[in-house]
DNA sequence: GAGGAATATGCGAATCTTCGCATATAATAA
DNA sequence: TTATTATATGCGAAGATTCGCATATTCCTC
């Protein structure tokens, strides 16, 4: 594969890579919401979330729809829903190895 | 969803999002391999290399196994390949939408 | 044990990211 | 028009990432 190509899916997971677009992301999988709906839901401040949001929209990753005052974001392609869950179950089976290995390490450990 | 969890999932998109370390990744797709391998097939420095893996190593993406002097890098969980795959399904999606898009406006740029 | 191959680590410079704060823009209401 | 609400942008400081280069470490062979 050419390295623009790499380039391109590397610039995708780096716009996913921050606690708080990946809760933005979370919330538009049931649908578009205006900036403020972000702010109440995630408690910051309007300037920061919106430097995210322009990381999301640099990438195409979301889009947006002015109504009146307000801008409504929502996901471009419903494919991205599929890589949060994908993400999700991901991290489950991380942990949920994680805590086994611990349960057998204290095994082992009132074994001996 | 605390906090917490969408820092684990930032930090594992975190480390996908480097082109070097997306090509590492997609030559484990196909079984495990030495860092000669991966210097052989990108044509990097080796110390170069050897960060990017040790990047993939801290968020426990590839494990490793060491056999006499080598060290042969693999990956720690499957759901990683379709975590790719599904990355490189949307890639496709945006392109094609995007010369979609383009030859659409060719064609109304014509008619014009 | 000396030398060589394979891999990892340390360090400093350049670049990128993130944040907070101030300010800009745009639409609406008064 | 002025004020107000909703959203975006500019800027500088702090921190993180990446790279190249030098150097460790580890294992193997002689």
């Amino acid at each position: 594969m050419p390295d623009s190509l790499r380039h391109f899916k590397a610039e995708i997971f780096q716009a996913l890579a921050h606690p708080t677009r990946i809760a933005v992301l979370e919330q538009l999988q049931h649908g578009e919401l205006t900036v403020s709906n972000f702010v109440e839901h995630l408690g910051l401040e309007q300037a920061n979330l919106s430097q995210h949001l322009a990381v999301l929209r640099a990438r195409q990753i979301v889009v947006t729809r002015k109504a009146g005052n307000q801008v409504f974001y929502s996901l471009r392609d419903p494919l991205m829903i599929d890589l949060l869950d994908l993400m999700r179950r991901y991290f489950h089976k991380q942990v949920g190895e994680s805590v086994a290995l611990l349960d057998e390490m204290e095994r082992a450990d009132r074994s001996s």
